[in-house]
Order: structure tokens, then sequence, then C-alpha cells
DNA sequence: CTTCAATTATTAAAATTTTCATAGCGGAAT
DNA sequence: ATTCCGCTATGAAAATTTTAATAATTGAAG
């Protein structure tokens, strides 16, 4: 999962990427209006936090600004003043929660992994990735309109590869994704090649192309071309 | 887990009740420093959340108490000032967080289980119920000191019911516990029956008395007599 | 005390996950 | 280009988990 963090406080937005990192967010931040912008342009993030005053523009034109791009992520607006105002106006204009500062950053987590888990359970209850596609509600997957059967790491796995398409991820990541604390370092990542092997084999079997690619030494990567 | 909230304030103490419920704790609650006192002396809980200011005595008074009488639950003060006096005798007589008033419940939620889980990792790390001895570090378990080899499953179950010793456990707690949300209500319980009774076998062929009982009804109880 | 329905236990088979041994591949160094 | 070593893939066995069918038990009701 991957966060956009927008503040220009400095102490404030090393602390969020450093707890939120910690917490096993892939962060990235952004100090001012404009290099927001950038950063929305040329990538969507899972949820932004997005601090009201910030210098070049407010707050609120972003989220103006994510909803017109699409993004399908969610919205935590972070302002210092507890306007009710600013509340109303911010959820009005499609944010998903208002924080006031200042705020334990353990609140911030928690708000955040809150929204995704709603966006994960409501409306968002269909993923497509090409000929793939996704009903997360009941587990079922079906690949050119006909529905295939993967068993529970299987179809783990490829939610994991598809709401990460496009980055690599490391072998890590899904291992403590699939697996939580188990595992320490020492562990082998056998189970993961056979695991990745038979999703490989199911999806291309039933007609999918291979999207899954090899990052030697590092983990895998989802994407179309 | 077992959670025991001591606060007056009737819709503060309500709230926290609820919310804290959603998220799967067991709560109790204390209206005044006797009322405490009473359910202390009675049970042990895993969690105690303590107002500084009560009818009867002081918050910092019942910590002094929980911690002489053993209790190995975490502790987290709430008080309304922001006295750092305040907050440094509450750490020193062994509280193990503190919270000023207002607060986010989903705040207290996560200092709550931060401490849960901190006391599950670290010091804690031998817990012992007559002949059986568990190492959760290493996952290890041993029953008169020889070591016995239980599956994933079978330790999961093993470990939930020795933190939830004498306390009847729904079958849906388990379900939950071990396998997460997946399930819903429509799924029979029948794993369940297989793990419990695995585990059964496995714990009295090596020796150990059955601690395991049924509620007819409910679920499980793990007990020593 | 019986009977009955619902709940729990047991057993065995099926499915899945994990482990293990071995083979193949990638890329750095010679 | 060749060699080599570490990383990844594969196939098959072993272990675990889940399912399904059947038996035993519980507690309520007659």
């Amino acid at each position: 999962m991957k966060i956009l963090i927008i503040e220009d406080e400095k102490e404030l937005r090393y602390d969020m990427v450093s707890y939120l990192s910690q917490e096993g967010f892939l962060c990235e931040s952004a100090r001012s209006f404009s290099e927001a912008i950038d950063k929305i342009g040329v990538y969507e993030y899972d949820c932004y936090v997005v601090d009201i005053m910030l210098p070049g523009g407010t707050g609120l034109d972003l989220v103006k600004t994510i909803k017109e791009q699409k993004h399908q992520g969610g919205i935590i607006i972070v302002s210092a003043k507890n306007s009710i105002e600013d509340k109303i106006v911010g959820l009005e204009i499609g944010s998903d929660d208002y924080l006031t500062k200042p705020f334990h950053l353990s609140e911030l987590n928690a708000r955040i992994k809150s929204i995704i888990r709603r966006r994960s359970f409501n409306g968002n209850n269909e993923i497509q990735f090409n000929e793939i596609r996704v009903l997360p509600d009941s587990r079922q997957v079906y690949i050119n309109g006909k529905e295939i059967s993967l068993t529970a790491k299987e179809y783990d796995l490829l939610l994991f590869f598809i709401a990460n398409k496009g980055r690599v991820i490391p072998k890590d990541s899904i291992a403590e994704h699939l697996w939580g604390d188990y595992m320490d370092q020492a562990d082998s990542f056998d189970f993961i090649y056979t695991h990745i092997k038979n999703l490989r084999r199911k999806l291309v079997q039933q007609g999918a192309k291979d999207y899954l690619n090899t990052v030697y030494g590092i983990g895998y990567k989802f994407q179309s071309e």
C-alpha cells in the first residue's frame, strides 16, 4: 500500500513518513502544492494525507485535483484549525476523513487503515486487470468471463499483485503480507516459489497473459507489457 | 482479551466499552474506586484502563493495588490534566502508558493493542500452565519438560486457550482469532472440531491432563479442575 | 425414563500448503 | 565466451488443513 503525504512542516512530515513506513506502508511525501501536483500526475496512490495550509495553494484544491484525475485512493485532510466549515467542505469535495492537529501518529495510522479497509469492503467490490476480474467479496476470479478456481494462497497472492500492479514487490513483503510475522529472516522462500509457479500455471492455462515478471534478486512485478 | 475500564464519566465509559467491544475485546467497567477494587480482587484482566480522578480514591492507588496483586495485565492511565508529574508518577508506579483527555477512541484502541503486543513479545516470553510450558518466541511447547510437536493451528489454538484460561470461549471467537475475517456465519465449525480433537489427543498422549472442557452450545473452556 | 433434535466427536478422504531435492537461469568475473 | 555462484523454477513427496460422512453425546421435552 502506497501513501502520499503532503505536508510542509518538515518535522511532522518526517515523523509521519517514518511511523507509517514502520507500519508497513510505502510512503512518499510532497512539501508544497506544486510538488504534490507533480506526484499526483505521475502516480496513483492508495491513500493521500493532505495538509490544508500549503505553500503555493490549499489542500482543498489538491483534493479536487485528485478527484478530477479519477484517483481511487482514500483522502485524509489534516488541519491545524478545528473549523467545522473546513471539515464540512473537506468531506463535501470528497475527502474521507478529517484530522485536527495536533494528533497522535497512531491515530493517523488507525484512520488510514480504516479507510483502506472500508474501501476494500464497500463500493470497490470488483477489480479488473485486463482480462482478469476479481470479486473480493466472494473471492471469485474470472478470466475472460470464465470463472477459475484458486486456492486461498493463490488468491491472496493474485490480489496482492493486482493491488500493487506495476510496482516491484520484494519477496519479504510477499512473505509478510501472506504469512504475517511468523517467519524470520533465516526462512527460505521455497513456498513462495511454489505458489508463484502454481498461480502462473493456472492463470496462463486459463487464458491470461503472463503478467508476472521475476525481478532477479528482489522479487516480482505484475505488469501489462 | 479482557479489559477492565475504570471511569466514572458515564458517557465516556459507555463509549469506550462499546468501541472496544466492537474491536473484539471483552470489556468490563467499574464506576468507582471501590467497584474497581472489587473487580480486581475477583478477576485478572489483560489490560486496565484507569482514570486518575475517581470517586472514592485516585487511579494511582488503583495501579498500586493492581501491581501488589501481581496482576500481569497492561495498564493505561487516563487523565484530564496533562500534568507531567502525573505522567511521571504514573509510569514510575508501573503503568505502561498515559493518555490525556480528550482522546480519540481509536487512539486508545491502538495503545491497548500496542501494549498487548509488546507484552507478548518482550519479557513475558515463557508461559506456564501447570505441566504445560510454552515459549512463544520459538513456538515451542513442553509437557513436563519434554518437548512436543504441534502444528501451526494446534499451537495457535493452545496459546489462545491458555491466554484465555478459565474463560468460556465461543466457537465464533476461536474462528475469528485463528482464521480472521474469512468465514461468514454460514460456515460450519467442522475444522474447529477436528483441530480440537487433535490438540486434545496430543496433549493427553504426551502426559498432560485434559483441561479442555466442552461448553455445550457455546464453545470451550480451558481450566485446571 | 425415553425420545428427539441439535451439538459435538471421530474417522477417513480430499485438498492445500510446505518441504525437499534437483534442474535451470542470470549476471558478474575471468 | 566460459565458468561459476547465487537465485529461481520445477516436480514430487511429506505434512498440514479442510471437508464430508457418520457416530456419539447433550440437554430439553414429553
